[in-house]
DNA sequence: CTGTTAGCGCGTTCAT
DNA sequence: ATGAACGCGCTAACAG
């Protein structure tokens, strides 16, 4: 393992006059750049970052903290992710928590101590402690997908208002009265919000409340299938069904089948969060799709560019607009 | 930032002493062993683990070198990676090189400056040199579902020679005999051997060499696309179609809708590699599935295992069984 | 434009 | 069972 010292002693200059070639930081003249890089070549010199890491107090990465990569929204984010970090010379570890909250912990304590420039974080819980702890490190955090209240931090986030609202609005349209609403864990915002969206719609056409259906579940394929036929069950049963994420569409499209029951015939379908379109031959699931690569990517370019000027003030709450898209799932009543 | 002097101050010990408790290396007292969490939890220390690792030469920090986690079985693999890295405390860079060899050549220098301990590499070409230069820096290699003719090294694969054969089999037993390949790039050894497999189960049952009809293209939907769409055009038309991989399995699939033929009504249609069934409410393409997520784990585990004893002597090729997934995509000829 | 000095925060080595 | 000295490889700070 040559060091920086035997390449300066083969090119005639002080360590310091290397470190300065190779970064191309500070001053230096056509001919020592040339001896120095001939030096490093010949020797095959490769720089440790740990040592000037630990000198610079710049590790030039980054860690993403996210539920489960698995998840096509997730892969996709993460893609975003590596493809913004690594064009600014960025490595990005990657953390999957299972929206386990002891795994999450473990990842940010060993993330700190590897001095991480920015951990970007989709928190497993509400509550403000696991940005703080970051942030007291004096680490940069940008939070996504989810808000975390009481915590000063820059989030990135989809409209879940929005795109909930535009599906059951669009339900109405069709004609549809009893919706039943297949919601996600009541502790994620992201839940919270959409039963959000889908009552204010409701709110304006009136629906009354005792006509509602919500179920509150997990963001699971297994909890989607329970909820399905939890509303099934329901009477009068509703006729048309809405699910929180992708995953419980899935959990209710099968419990539907199960049941005999065909979607959009006997019943219509939305579904917040599209499923990877490339890998279907035929999408026909109408859903409210987040901008998930373009989320990976603005979370990123934020948090790079809290590292490069960690004085900004204020800080962002960038909500995407997510895009209602019209399939064959659903169909008008009456 | 606390260091380590500060946390051996305070408990009224030797900074060696506080790394021998907080590592839990060496011996120490009961007594020492408390005033020092308690001093190390009073100054909430987080020790600095690039010091750490630039003395002690470790960064329990691992690379995966793969094309694109977007691909599901990428994702796959990945998640098996991260985990039994994680379980054993590594941390693991994320690095997508969509194929293209001067982005994995860049990948790779970075990783190597890092002194990351070890790397799981998917080769973008298949000549030996990228892994010797890994190993030439001491750094521990394992290379993952692909061969590298010419370099020592650890393989984890799949069996592509057995899936295709199975696949091809399969199809002739079904009365087919004129059987388009559509196969992926051959500077790919899995390109390469899954036409192997496919040849090999075409000698078995005598079909002259006339009869085959092999197209070589990029393991993309596009390219499965326009493969398809030559295939379409040859005279007489093929019966069935074998897809190299997933993605050139969904652009044939579209290329047969767009010509308003019907799988397997009008064309059987086989493909290596799964789609992720957990998002699929019906998979019905019959297929040859690697077991992604355990090639993952079990490359991670000899990676590791060669890093805590880098003086084992033989190189393994561990080549594991794909599993033929008989669904509904084909139907039986004559 | 180039060099000297010093030290980042740890753990290895050797001593007791 | 504990500690002293030293250095891992690099760059910040300051000279000149």
């Amino acid at each position: 393992m040559t060091t920086i010292r035997e390449v300066a002693k083969r090119a005639g200059v002080a360590p310091i006059t290397v470190s300065r070639v190779l970064n191309k930081t500070g001053y230096f003249s056509q001919e020592i750049k040339e001896r120095v890089e001939a030096a490093a070549a010949e020797l095959h010199y490769v720089p440790n970052l740990l040592a000037s890491s630990l000198r610079s107090n710049r590790t030039n990465t980054l860690a993403l903290v996210l539920s489960d990569v698995t998840n096509p929204f997730w892969t996709t984010v993460a893609r975003g992710v590596e493809d913004v970090a690594s064009a600014d010379g960025f490595m990005v570890f990657l953390c999957n928590t299972d929206e386990n909250e002891a795994k999450q912990a473990q990842y940010l304590s060993v993330v700190l101590r590897k001095r991480v420039d920015g951990v970007l974080l989709v928190p497993a819980r509400s509550t403000p402690t696991d940005v703080q702890m970051i942030q007291k490190q004096g680490i940069q955090v940008v939070v996504l997908d989810r808000t975390v209240p009481g915590a000063q931090v820059d989030v990135v986030r989809g409209n879940s208002i929005q795109g909930a609202y535009e599906l059951i609005k669009y339900l109405l349209d069709l004609g549809h009265r009893r919706i039943a609403i297949l919601a996600g864990p009541t502790n994620v915002s992201t839940a919270r919000e959409r039963v959000q969206g889908c009552q204010h719609a409701l709110d304006e056409r009136q629906v009354p409340s005792e006509e509602r259906l919500i179920l509150d579940g997990e963001y699971t394929i297994t909890s989607g299938y329970s909820m399905a036929e939890a509303a099934l069950a329901h009477s009068p049963r509703p006729t048309a069904l809405f699910a929180a994420n992708n995953f419980i569409a899935i959990g209710a499209l099968k419990a539907l089948q199960d049941n005999h029951l065909r979607v959009p015939d006997d019943l219509s379908l939305v579904s917040f969060d599209d499923l990877p379109t490339t890998l279907m031959v035929q999408p026909f699931l109408t859903v409210a799709a987040q901008p998930a690569y373009e989320m990976g990517q603005r979370a990123t370019a934020l948090l790079l560019q809290r590292i490069a000027n960690p004085t900004v003030a204020a800080y962002a709450d960038v909500v995407m607009p997510t895009q209602l898209i019209i399939r064959q799932s659903c169909r008008a009543l009456g």
